[in-house]
Parts: structure tokens; C-alpha cells; sequence
DNA sequence: AGCACGCCGACT
DNA sequence: GTCGGCGTGCTC
């Protein structure tokens, strides 16, 4: 007697296959995965339902191979979740389950580093800040709230006090953390606060182990899940409570498909089981404190005190407008003073940025589009000055237009001219260089952090990947080399993502003293994201950035979808993007509101034209009413007929544009 | 997404 | 004459 199964593969294709097996010997059952036969390979697909009815087959049905687990690995809920994420990223089903549950496929896997991580310490009282922040949180006054804290000011421990009484009611909780700041610290700390019933999903662990640790939460033994993005999946049927730490931070949201934010995601599950959502950070995205705007969508909660009591750092702008050379003399001053104390010295610096757009080195004008807001970006095999967002172009200029003065250039300054300038004018010093380029290799990483950490350098020269969740107790000092650079890259966030750097930045210096400095320079000392900053004033700065989101149409005050349209023929490429952009107007034209806001912006070439011999261009969908934009786009994109040699893929309210 | 089949260019 | 490019089509 032969069964069928329903069998989602993960492929992009919008259906399941029908599988034949034997239940005498092979026990198939909905939420086992199984190894099948898929063309001319073996694939793991997810068994969906079983049923004994012989499928109307205008095929050949194939049989399971094998059976991978015995009891189900996902249930009512997760497939409840995996059909929304369909739906809602426009993705196959096979892809939303691949993104839910661990198996084979490719897991990013981050440095393994031995990060110490804010608050760290044993238990100790809370404040009465602290208290309040649990009080409230625990109050069932409200369903989502958002620790809006300072650097130090204790929010760990909040997160696990809160923890701690939900799963005293015997629900289970899950912890996001960035996947940088899951380190051997804080899991650590979690592991023995929550002895035996922690499920650390580590970046680094093995897809087995991975596995395995999901039975364990699958089973309930599990109270309290601790992991990476990914960790939003946790098989939690008793879920009660979800922290997200850090929750500006960008590694909450997938770069593939489907490109979900575990935000969202957060935000699904937690209605999907009555959960609370706590969500924390000194610097929040607009997203959220937009949100918190509605303290019954998301009820905002300040922490405005150290729990040390210690001081934030000193802030000083220096402007290096006119300035030749990289290093301003405030800021050697500085390094070298921090050095002869025997106190160490970390350099930031931006590896992509300012290099291809149109500079005024006498006023610091940046160029811009008339559209869209975003600094025009300088095309050199074009010879032209163009909008990565609309596609308006100009041709460049060699004047300002601020202030007339001819001294404007395209280009900026890299990363190795930084490094042999400070090696220069520290001939003495003991330097260490650690950006994406050079720290391929885990090993060089973990080596240099830790290198720097025992005190073997003076100076460490780092970008980015520096300055998430990295304590050290000597370091008296931070530069900004340049606040410019990530400043003028031609993105919407660049304000915000700006601020949050040199805030998140600054709560690394001196962090176990009143000694902390950080230096910036800037040809923009008065740019808000950098002079808000500057002065503490996190609130004038939000609220600015949101009126200016607002008047040039960019979220939280639109939804954003971004289709992008790649292959190899730029040919098919231009007619696929043309003919669907065709589409979009059409529709658009047809099911906008009167005096609604939902428009396209394109099809316009890529930022990045061309990757790896593929022609890129795209399409943005904008519009303020994000449930009609959302239907629109997926209306379309449904009706749209694949064209051969062209993909294409599509991001809901993505991070960047670039 | 893979993977194979299939039809046109430069090479032992 | 073959090796190999990637365009096209299919996967229970």
C-alpha cells in the first residue's frame, strides 16, 4: 500500500511535489525533513502532508530516498509562519522554510571572537531605574517596548530579569543578539543565569549541533534561546517573551533571499502568540522610535544613567576643511599624548564613501539630486554626475555651486594612505591594521583584537568591524578619521547610520574611566548627524532626521520595495526591467488613490552596475500606505511571466540601496 | 536554484 | 575534426 507526501524543496518555484513512499517501512509524517530525488540530484525537502489519494499525475512520481529525523522538527506554527513569510517577501515556500530551519544549506558564518560584551558583570541590584524599566515591562500594560538606553546604562540586566520571570510563568524566551556580540561573555553569563535550559546558537557551531540544540527547543526543555538573526525561528511552542538587543544594528536583517528583518518577523510571532517584544538600544532605528511615536504599538522606555555612574567621553569636532593631509594636528596632539600615557588609540576609518562624488574642498558642498535628496555620485565611464536612486544624471561641474570656488574634487582618500600617514607621523608606534581585506582569515582577527587587548599596540586601525561590542579596558582614545565618508555615501540612512556610529563608537572609549576622548574630524562640523551626536542631544536629532525623511518621501514614512533585475545580457536586462517598470506604471496608474503617494522610480541602472558580469538595474516602489504598496507589488510581480537569462530579486524595505 | 541538453567558436 | 561557451527548459 503506497502513500503520498507533500514535499516542499528548497527551490524558488511557487509549488510542492508529490513524493510516493511505503509506510511499512518508511515512517513519513508532516514536519520531518526527507531526502528526495530532484531531477538529476538529491535534495532535503520538508514534508508538508501525507495522504493515501494517488495525486492526478500528468508525471512520474518519484519515492522518498530516506527519512532524515524521526519526530518532527517543525509544527503547526512554523508552517503558520513560513506561509505569512511567503506571502509577505514574495518568496517560494521552499525558500521560507530553508530560512527557518537549520539544515545544510549555507550558514554566514561570522568570527568566532572573544568579545566582551556590555554589562557584563554577576548579578547585582538594579537601579531604581532598572526596576522600573522590569516594573512596567512586566506591568502586561502594553505588548512592546523598546529600551531606549545610553551606552552603560544597564539594559542586559533589565533583558534578564525580564527573562527571568517569564520563564518563572513557564513560557520560553528568545534572545537576539548581533552576531558580534554573541560572544564567549555574554553567553556566559546567560549559560549560568539560566543553567541547562539555555540553547546558544552559535555562529560557529556545526549544522548537527544545530540540530540537535533545535530538538531541545522543539521538546520545551529549552527556557531561554540565545542566537543570531536566524534564532527568530526557534521552535518555541510556549514562547512568552522576545528580546532584540542592539536592534538598529543591520545584521537583523538576511542579505539573500527571502531578505527577511527578524524584526518583523519578531513582530509577527509575538502576535502570533501573545508574546511580549522587547526590543533595546542607545541608538534606534527610525523605524522603531517612529513606531514608539504610538506608545500602544511600541511603548518606549529610557534609561538615561550609567549604572557605574561613570562619565560619557569628551566629544571633539575638528574641522578638517582646507585642510592638507589626513591627520589634523588636534588629533595628533591627542593620540600622541594618549600614547606617552601609555594608554592606546583607535583609529576609524571608512573604506567605501566619499571617493566617486562631487566635493567642494573650499565650503564642503556636496552635490545632490534634485529628487532624491542623495549625493550625486561621479561616474567616471560615463562622465556623469547620477542619481543611484531615480536615475537623473547631469553632467559633472567644476565650479561650486554653493560658493564658486573652482577647488572641488571627485575623489578622497583610502584606507593604506591613512595607515602609511599615521605611520609617518608615529614612527615610534606599535601599529595594527584590521579591516574587512586584510581579516579574511578568523585567525588574523581574533589575533589582533587580542593582540590590541594585551596591550602589544598603540594604535589599531579598523573600520566598521571594530566598533560593535569590543571593550578595552586601556583604550583612551577614538579617532573618526573621517565622518564625512559614511556621511556622503548616497543612501537615505547615511544621517542615521552616521549618528549611530559616532555614538556607538564613542561608549568605546574609556569605558572604565573618566578618561575617554574621541576626536572627529569632519568637513561638515555642522552636519546634524555629526553635531547632535556631538552635543548628547539623541532627540533633536531623531526628530530631525524623521522631518527630513518625511519631506523627501523615504521611510518609516513610505514603504520601499526594491526589485532588481540582474543577468548576463544587458540587452534582456534593460527589456525585462523596462517592460515590468511598464507594468508598475500601469497598475499604479490604475489602482492609486487620489492625492495618495505610491509611485515608481525607475528602471534606472544599479548603483553597482554591474557584479560579477552581471548587468544590474532596478526598480523602486514607493508609496505611504505600505499594505496597498505591498499588494501592488506582489499583484504584479505575480502576473509578471519569468524571462529567461534575467533574475530577479526583491527586497522589502531594504536596508540600503547601494 | 541546480543541472543537463544543445547548438555555435578557437584549439590539441 | 573536438572542447567548451552559456542560452533554454525542467524538476514530483
Amino acid at each position: 500500500m503506497t502513500q503520498y507526501a507533500q514535499v516542499i524543496v528548497p527551490v524558488p518555484l511557487k509549488q510542492h511535489f508529490t513524493y510516493s513512499f511505503n509506510p511499512e517501512s518508511q515512517n513519513v509524517i508532516p514536519g520531518i525533513r526527507v531526502k528526495v530525488p530532484f531531477g538529476k540530484r538529491s535534495v532535503t525537502g520538508f514534508v508538508v502532508r501525507v495522504s493515501d489519494t494517488i495525486p492526478a499525475a500528468g508525471f512520474e512520481i518519484k519515492a522518498i530516498d530516506r527519512c532524515i529525523d524521526k519526530a518532527p522538527i517543525f509544527g503547526e506554527n512554523e508552517t503558520e509562519l513560513a506561509l505569512w513569510m511567503e506571502k509577505f517577501y514574495l518568496c517560494s515556500r521552499g525558500e521560507a522554510l530553508s530560512a527557518m530551519i537549520p539544515n545544510a544549506r549555507r550558514d554566514s558564518t561570522a568570527p568566532l571572537m572573544d568579545f566582551e560584551s556590555d554589562e557584563m558583570n554577576e548579578k547585582i541590584d538594579p537601579t531604581d531605574e532598572q526596576k522600573a524599566a522590569i516594573e512596567e515591562i512586566l506591568s502586561g500594560k502594553h505588548k512592546a517596548f523598546y529600551l531606549f538606553g545610553i551606552t552603560g546604562s544597564g539594559k542586559t540586566e533589565v533583558f534578564l530579569r525580564v527573562a527571568e520571570k517569564v520563564i518563572s510563568e513557564g513560557r520560553q524566551v528568545i534572545y537576539l543578539v548581533p552576531e558580534i556580540t554573541l560572544t564567549h561573555q555574554l553567553a556566559r553569563t546567560v549559560a549560568k543565569r539560566f543553567e541547562g535550559k539555555v540553547a546558544i546558537l552559535h555562529s560557529a557551531i556545526t549544522p548537527a549541533q544545530r540540530i540537535k540544540q533545535w530538538r531541545r527547543i522543539k521538546s520545551g526543555e529549552v527556557s531561554l534561546v540565545i542566537g543570531a538573526r536566524s534564532a527568530i525561528f526557534a521552535p518555541c511552542d510556549k514562547l512568552g517573551l522576545i528580546i532584540i538587543d542592539e536592534e538598529h544594528e543591520n545584521s537583523y536583517k538576511s542579505g539573500s533571499s527571502p531578505r527577511y528583518h527578524a524584526r518583523q518577523i519578531a513582530q509577527k510571532r509575538a502576535s502570533m502568540t501573545d508574546s511580549i517584544l522587547l526590543m533595546g538600544s542607545a541608538t534606534p532605528s527610525l523605524e522603531s522610535y517612529q513606531m514608539a511615536k504610538d506608545p500602544d504599538k511600541l511603548f518606549m522606555i529610557r534609561l538615561t544613567k550609567r549604572v557605574s555612574g561613570g562619565q560619557l567621553p569628551k566629544i571633539q569636532v575638528v574641522s578638517i576643511l582646507g585642510q592638507k593631509g589626513i591627520l589634523s594636528q588636534t588629533l595628533i596632539n591627542e593620540m600622541d599624548r594618549t600614547i606617552r600615557n601609555g594608554r592606546q588609540v583607535i583609529l576609524f576609518m571608512n573604506r567605501r564613501g566619499f571617493n566617486y562624488s562631487f566635493h567642494c574642498n573650499s565650503c564642503g558642498y556636496e552635490l545632490k539630486c534634485p529628487h532624491c535628496a542623495v549625493n550625486l555620485t561621479y561616474h567616471k565611464s560615463e562622465n556623469a554626475l547620477i542619481c543611484h536612486y531615480c536615475g537623473y544624471r547631469t553632467a559633472p561641474v567644476s565650479v561650486c555651486p554653493e560658493c564658486h570656488s573652482l577647488d572641488v574634487s571627485y575623489s578622497g582618500f583610502g584606507t593604506e594612505k591613512i595607515e602609511s600617514e599615521v605611520r609617518r607621523v608615529f614612527p615610534n608606534a606599535r601599529i595594527a591594521r584590521l579591516d574587512t581585506d586584510i581579516a579574511k582569515d578568523r585567525n588574523v582577527i581574533s589575533e589582533t583584537i587580542d593582540g590590541f587587548r594585551d596591550g602589544k599596540y598603540d594604535i589599531l586601525l579598523g573600520t566598521q568591524m571594530v566598533a560593535k561590542g569590543l571593550n578595552f579596558p586601556n583604550l583612551a582614545l577614538v579617532g573618526i578619521v573621517l565622518a564625512d565618508s559614511t556621511l556622503n555615501i548616497p543612501d537615505f540612512r547615511s544621517a542615521e547610520r552616521t549618528f549611530s556610529l559616532i555614538v556607538q563608537v564613542s561608549g568605546r572609549s574609556g569605558r572604565y574611566d573618566d578618561q575617554g576622548k574621541v576626536v572627529i574630524q569632519t568637513t561638515r562640523p555642522e552636519a546634524p548627524a555629526i553635531a547632535y551626536a556631538v552635543n548628547g542631544k539623541v532627540d533633536e536629532f531623531y526628530e530631525q532626521e524623521l522631518e527630513n525623511r518625511k519631506q523627501t518621501a523615504f521611510p518609516p514614512f513610505v514603504r520601499l520595495i526594491q526589485i532588481v533585475f540582474r543577468g548576463k545580457n544587458e540587452q534582456k536586462v534593460n527589456e525585462a526591467s523596462s517592460q515590468v517598470g511598464e507594468v508598475f506604471s500601469e497598475s499604479i496608474a490604475l489602482y492609486r488613490k487620489p492625492d495618495e503617494l505610491l509611485e515608481m522610480l525607475g528602471p534606472s541602472e544599479c548603483p553597482v552596475a554591474k557584479i560579477a558580469q552581471n548587468y544590474r538595474r532596478q526598480i523602486l516602489i514607493r508609496g505611504e500606505n505600505p499594505g496597498r504598496v505591498h499588494t501592488l507589488a506582489s499583484k504584479v510581480l505575480n502576473s509578471i511571466k519569468p524571462m529567461s537569462g534575467v533574475y530577479i530579486e526583491i527586497d522589502f524595505d531594504p536596508l540600503n540601496l547601494m
